[in-house]
Formats: structure tokens, sequence, C-alpha cells
DNA sequence: CTCCCGATAT
DNA sequence: ATATCAGGAG
């Protein structure tokens, strides 16, 4: 089968499962969706609003993180892991954005990824979900996806998200990416992969070699 | 490449 | 005990 009437059948058969499909992150606008993916890097969306619904309450604009003592941000957020990292990125990212954008989050990548902590996953995170602009996010469910699909032979997530540019159209590639990490957490998992409950499992010459 | 790092599933 | 979780920086 051709590469592109097997993606359009995988696409087809996601997008009929997972309909309304958005991030699990909780937040109130643009600068809080920032600070929770920064948050989110190897953590799960409920471990970060766990933290965020305290945090948001205590300090709330780029001008309060930017000028809280680090400690008290690393106390807030300690149980999402690398707190250290995360509280140094997240104050210097607000400085940042009080400085340099007048206290907005800015709304393309190259400025987003200058910020301190944020990746091209974490920019295209907020750029899709805040402000609506497509962007391939290549998180550890769609690296995996994208390979075990064969999506991609690549294994470095820059590559790869330029190899799924490539094979999706535009308006899609947020709601694709959406539809994979819904795919990841259910079927297509890191460990024990459903492949006997998996929709697509005929368009996938991956086999879980533990089953 | 290594380091950061707590919570959870298996 | 170990792998993994919507990664990024040095």
């Amino acid at each position: 089968m051709k590469t592109s009437a097997r993606t359009e059948k995988i696409r087809k058969i996601l997008r009929t499962r997972y309909t309304d499909v958005k991030t699990q992150l909780e937040y109130n606008n643009p600068f809080e969706l920032l600070v929770a993916t920064i948050l989110s890097a190897q953590c799960t969306d409920k471990q970060v609003n766990k933290v965020t619904d305290n945090l948001f309450r205590k300090l709330k604009t780029p001008h309060d993180f930017a000028t809280a003592p680090v400690e008290i941000i690393e106390k807030l957020i300690k149980s999402t892991g690398y707190f250290r990292n995360k509280a140094k990125n997240i104050q210097n990212c607000s400085r940042s954005i009080v400085e340099n954008y007048e206290g907005r989050v800015p709304k393309n990548l190259e400025d987003l990824t200058k910020l301190p902590g944020v990746g091209r996953k974490t920019a295209n995170v907020v750029l899709g979900a805040a402000f609506g602009i497509p962007g391939i996010v290549v998180d550890t469910h769609v690296s995996r996806i994208a390979q075990r699909l064969n999506l991609s032979d690549n294994k470095d997530p820059v590559k790869i998200e330029f190899d799924l540019m490539k094979i999706i159209p535009e308006k899609e590639w947020n709601d694709f990416c959406l539809h994979l990490i819904y795919f990841g957490r259910e079927i297509c998992r890191a460990r024990k992969p459903l492949c006997n409950d998996c929709p697509v499992t005929k368009l996938c010459d991956y086999k879980d070699k533990t089953m």
C-alpha cells in the first residue's frame, strides 16, 4: 500500500476513535499553559495539574514568577520532578517574558524556543493549544508511535517532526499529535502495548516482543 | 553523551 | 527493582 494511503487510513481510524481531543493540562491563559508544559517534562499531566492548581493561586503573572524567591517555586512544583531545573527555567522564562515581550507569551516558534526550558515540543504545545497555530508535537508518545507505525525512520525528534509535517495536512498537525498521544496512553503504550485491542494493527508491522 | 528527579505502574 | 511519564540544557 502506498504510504499516503496508509497514513490516511491511520488518521481516519484515530480521528474516529478520539473525537474532541485536547491537552489534559489545566490552564487559564497562555502563560499558565507555558508553565504547565514546562512542568510536564518527564511527568504525567495529572501530576502537573495537581501542583498547578495551588501554584497559580500563589503566583499568577510572569512578574510574580520573575520576582518570587526561586526556593518558593521549587517547593510548589517539587512533586513534578526535576524541580530545581524547572523552577530556575520557569523563573528565567518569566523574566525574559517580562523584559523582552511586555509580559506576554510570544506567539512564534523562534521566540518561544529562545526561552529557557522551552524546546520545540513545549513551544509547539503552546502554539497549538493557546494560539491555534499548527505544529507537530513530538513527545515520547509521538516519537514511539511514529516509529512503530513506520511513519518515520528517524529517531531524532526534529527529524520526526519534519517527517510528519510532510505526510500530515497542516491543519491536522495538532489534532493528529493529540490522537497519537491518546492512542499511546491507551493502546500503543511504551510497555506492554495492547496490540490485540489495537484498531490499526492491520496497518502496523510492529509486534510486541514481550507477548 | 550526561544530568536533572519525584511519582507511579508493573 | 526497574521502566516510564506530553523534555531540555550543557
